[in-house]
RNA sequence: GCGCUUGUAGCUCAGCUGGAUAGAGCGUCACCCUCCUAAGGUGAAAGUCAGGCGUUCGAAUCGCCUCAAGCGCGCCA
């Protein structure tokens, strides 16, 4: 158990004393901002003063004199009627301990026996994944990583489009490029695929096939099938890369195979009706503001049908919740989409859909749109071949999925503390190469002679760290953990700057101190694991 | 027109389940290494929290209205 909630228990017990049953999410404690106010606050003496039917401050008195003082150095009623905390050392350094025991493990939540989909990327397999597939990228497997450490059980998915016809335009592409290749006359389609990659698995397929594929009947299938799983692959190496895998890849085309679009078109039949030729699905009665088509007049299905039997085939695999992250443009989806599924009998918000705001580039204080590859747009290949995996992952993860995000690249890059990738890097690098140079001093993992300011507010921001782990993964919001990480960096730079560790002169300071260190670092590279960024040991 | 999102320091953004003096980073200015990584630290200037009205002990936070910006409103995907 954590100092917070042991003050919530604290207070709990303090309330029931005096015949005022709380709920435990019903305090809040928070850290005091100012050292004068103490370690920690609540608020809870004024949210009760109405139920005790008394001014706030007679309230503060009543539970003060009902706690449990052990861990307690001393409180003090302020203000309108906060009660400050001020805890003994003792209690705030049993932290380094708890940190010493899980290690790598430290911050990770209970199992909560909730199985969570969370599916992102989801790029049609047609070509080089761009920006807005990387943010989501970034954003998507730190939310996935974020729930899994926090307990919930996480599988990250992948939906393949290879069903539509973005994926015959790709086929007439390669095999144009494959004529090329050969020296024979080729046109590109006009919705082709005019990118490098192309040519590339053109080339390929011609190394593999010869020029068998001039005769073949089936030619173009080939081309789809191949291309498609080419780029796939191409897909998959750079995400691995950049530090993503994913557990499970969906194909739309097997997802619809086995007729399972016409059974889900029999179940929803009770929500359908025909209207000009076209089968529409009648989503107003749930949450949305227009019925949507399903299947077209001419006997195709719209891209949402298949979608449905794909979420509720989803569902149908034992997920407590769906998570999707998306563009911004599929805004106007999240209501159609949980209708359907509350046809189903799910509850509304089984489906949580994160919207992935647009990313503008910015480079010596303009705006950057091409590659470097002439024509192209920016790709995740070109990121983290010019700005590295890490700082890319940082920038994304650094802020709200939802809102527009300015990319500076040349802060991206920059090896300084405004860069916030490596100012957080350089602090754990630093704790290393501290803890290197003091490696025959025995560590001292009680803590017991940290005293000063700085060192106190390392250990309370180290034992925050559970919690920030649990919002985050409950707001689906990894910049709250790159925040974290931020105020982690703070707090060692300045405990570095205030408190000189290895002194021969002192050891046992320097063995508090050092352990000090290690918490450190340990809860350093934890959080940075969370966005996907590494914990270099020296820099 | 309807719906959603957004509006906080010069710039980019936190804070929004109501709480003490509204916070970071960038940028600007002034300081700090005989000592564990100066790839660091300290300090200063900088805000009508878009505007108005309301709810209450208390509002950046909740409600209503106005203004401004973005997105969505296909038998597209």
């Amino acid at each position: 158990m954590n100092l917070i909630e042991s003050l919530k228990l604290n207070i709990q017990s303090a309330l029931a004393k005096l015949d005022k049953q709380v709920e435990l999410s019903d305090i809040i404690i928070e850290h005091s901002r100012d050292l004068a106010h103490g370690d920690y606050a609540t608020n809870a003496a004024m949210k009760l003063s109405r139920l005790f039917a008394k001014a706030p401050r007679d309230v503060a008195n009543l539970i003060v004199e009902n706690l449990d003082m052990s861990n307690i150095e001393k409180v003090e009623i302020a203000g309108p009627g906060f009660i400050n905390f001020f805890m003994k050392k003792d209690s705030l350094q049993s932290i380094i301990k708890k940190v010493h025991e899980q290690g790598d493990d430290f911050g990770r939540g209970e199992k909560k026996n909730y199985k969570v989909n969370v599916e992102f990327v989801s790029a049609n397999p047609t070509g080089d994944l761009h920006v807005g597939h990387a943010r989501g990228a970034a954003i998507g497997d730190s939310i996935a990583r974020i729930m899994e450490f926090a307990g919930y059980d996480v599988t990250r998915e992948y939906y393949i489009n290879d069903a539509g016809n973005q994926i015959r335009n790709l086929g007439l592409s390669v095999q144009a490029r494959y004529l090329e290749a050969l020296g024979l006359p080729f046109t590109l389609p006009e919705d082709g695929y005019h990118g490098e990659d192309v040519k590339i698995i053109a080339k390929q397929i011609l190394d593999e096939e010869g020029d068998r594929l001039l005769k073949d009947e089936n030619a173009l299938a080939f081309f789809m099938d191949r291309g498609s799983e080419l780029e796939l692959e191409k897909i998959k190496r750079d995400l691995a890369t950049f530090g993503v895998k994913f557990d499970v890849f969906s194909s739309e085309r097997k997802v619809r195979s086995n007729g399972a679009v016409e059974k889900e078109i029999e179940y929803l039949k009770p929500h359908t009706y025909m209207q000009d030729g076209a089968l529409l699905l009648r989503t107003t009665d749930y949450l949305d503001d227009k019925d949507r088509v399903i299947q077209k007049s001419n006997g195709d299905y719209t891209y949402f049908m298949p979608d449905i039997v794909y979420h509720v085939n989803k569902m149908s695999r034992g997920f407590d919740k769906l998570v999707d992250v998306l563009g911004a443009d599929h805004h106007g989806y999240i209501n159609r989409m949980k209708s359907a599924l509350m046809m189903h009998g799910y509850s509304s918000d089984v489906l949580d859909i994160e919207l992935i705001q647009m990313v503008r580039f910015i480079k010596d204080g303009q705006e950057y749109k091409a590659s470097k590859r002439a024509g192209d747009a920016i790709t995740l290949r070109d990121l983290y071949e010019e700005i590295g995996v890490d700082a890319t992952r940082y920038f994304f993860a650094m802020r709200a999925a939802s809102g527009h995000l300015d990319f500076d690249m040349s802060l991206a890059v920059e090896k300084s503390s405004s860069n916030p990738v490596y100012y957080a890097q350089y602090a754990h690098a630093r704790l290393c190469s501290i803890l290197e140079q003091g490696k025959d001093i025995p560590l001292d993992f009680d803590g017991k002679q940290l005293q000063t300011n700085s060192e106190s507010a390392l250990l309370k921001h180290i034992a925050l760290f559970v919690d920030v782990v649990e919002d985050a993964a409950k707001e689906r919001a990894p910049y709250k953990i790159t925040n974290y990480i931020h105020e982690l960096a703070e707090l060692v730079h300045a405990f570095y700057t205030e408190c000189r560790v290895i002194d021969k002169e002192h050891l046992d300071v320097s063995s508090s101190r050092l352990a000090l260190c290690y918490a450190s670092k340990q809860v350093m590279k934890n959080a940075l694991s969370l966005v996907g960024v590494s914990a270099p040991t020296h820099m």
